[in-house]
DNA sequence: ACCTGAACACCGTTCAAGT
DNA sequence: ACCTGAACACCGTTCAAGT
């Protein structure tokens, strides 16, 4: 045994990668293993620490790449009316969270309470999805100052995640994606309507 | 060894429970091990199993614990005016998330992707929060037919819960509490302002 | 240099055996 | 009846040893 040499690191790395992304997708994370890993890719567990530092380590490659998906999805959304645009924005996210469930609730399962070496690279992809709305939030109130466009932003964003979680955390079978999205053009509509209408009675 | 009945079960089942409770409070979920909590009251691993069917059912309780002190809290929040009650109630839960953030954040780190077993009892106190916002909302358009006023509750009970969550669970150095809850207010009154100005619109 | 596989220190859970 | 403690089946991680 040992020395193989079939594949290189750079492709063990990526095998590894993928195994387990494959996992969490039909599984969820909890059914992520390394020995699991291992065998899937017909390697032995030790391999996989000769590629990622540790569990940890593939833990934030495999969310980094769901942020690359969800980010690459909701870039498809056509451009125009910014009010549209944000609408449009919240309801790809809202479906790709729902057909993606156990890849994209991974990333709050895991990185809640651990403030441990949150790299910089995985934080920028988060932050990727968010300039996004502040552009379009932007283009809503051009007269707004920077600072109360950044947090009209900042609310807007956490509402549509609050609103994404909450809807598609409860018992499976209960979840009505339609009521969710409805929920969701709500909470838009009505801010945007609001925001509106305080930041223009602020300026007079 | 064996037969100390020191304690009654039901001693034993409080006594397990408060020691899980401190350890999650102190130390955080990922701290909470079954022979952590018999160390901690003088009995062995097996004893916990005697007052709780797994660790499954000690966090459970846990939670519910930690429901009802959330719950605790808001009703000392002072009735009134609603749209300022909803502000105050949405402030007290930021407060208080803040405040007791390993016991709060662990409700969503245990629970998000199990569908396992959520016993009744347990989803009902989830349920009590809810109950009192959508009053408030009620008092703030009594003329909105019910399906529209339980999707606006909704729709700012999830947002409030996102803007904690996400504001919460950043780097431990970098929350700042009053930006926070800044931002919480701004989606408050944005949204009711929008809400009650849409609704208006649509009853014309 | 690459990979193994056995070892280590942990987990949750069970249950025959003691008092 | 109450409680133990040893056992079991798992974890993640390491590393001397093989090729």
């Amino acid at each position: 045994m040992a020395r193989r040499s079939e594949h290189s690191l750079e492709e063990l790395k990526a095998m590894v990668l993928d195994a387990a992304e494959t996992i969490v997708i039909e599984e969820g994370f909890s059914s992520l293993k390394a020995r699991r890993v291992a065998v899937e890719i017909g390697y032995t567990v030790g391999s996989i620490y000769m590629v990622y530092k540790n569990m940890a380590d593939l833990i934030t490659h495999i969310n980094a790449k769901t942020l690359d998906a969800v980010a690459a999805q909701l870039e498809q959304v056509q451009d125009g009316d910014p009010a549209q645009y944000i609408e449009a924005i919240a309801q790809a996210y809202l479906v790709y969270a729902s057909r993606n469930f156990n890849r994209w609730i991974m990333i709050f399962e895991y990185g809640f309470s651990r403030n441990t070496d949150i790299p910089d690279w995985y934080q920028e992809k988060r932050d990727v999805v968010f300039d996004r709305l502040e552009e379009s939030v932007a283009q809503l109130a051009p007269e707004c100052a920077e600072s109360d466009r950044k947090q009209a932003a900042k609310a807007l964003w956490n509402s549509i995640h609050g609103i994404c979680i909450l809807s598609l955390s409860g018992k499976t079978d209960t979840i009505d994606l339609n009521e969710s999205a409805e929920t969701m053009n709500l909470l838009i509509r009505s801010f945007i309507h609001g925001w509106l209408a305080q930041s223009a009675k602020a300026t007079d």
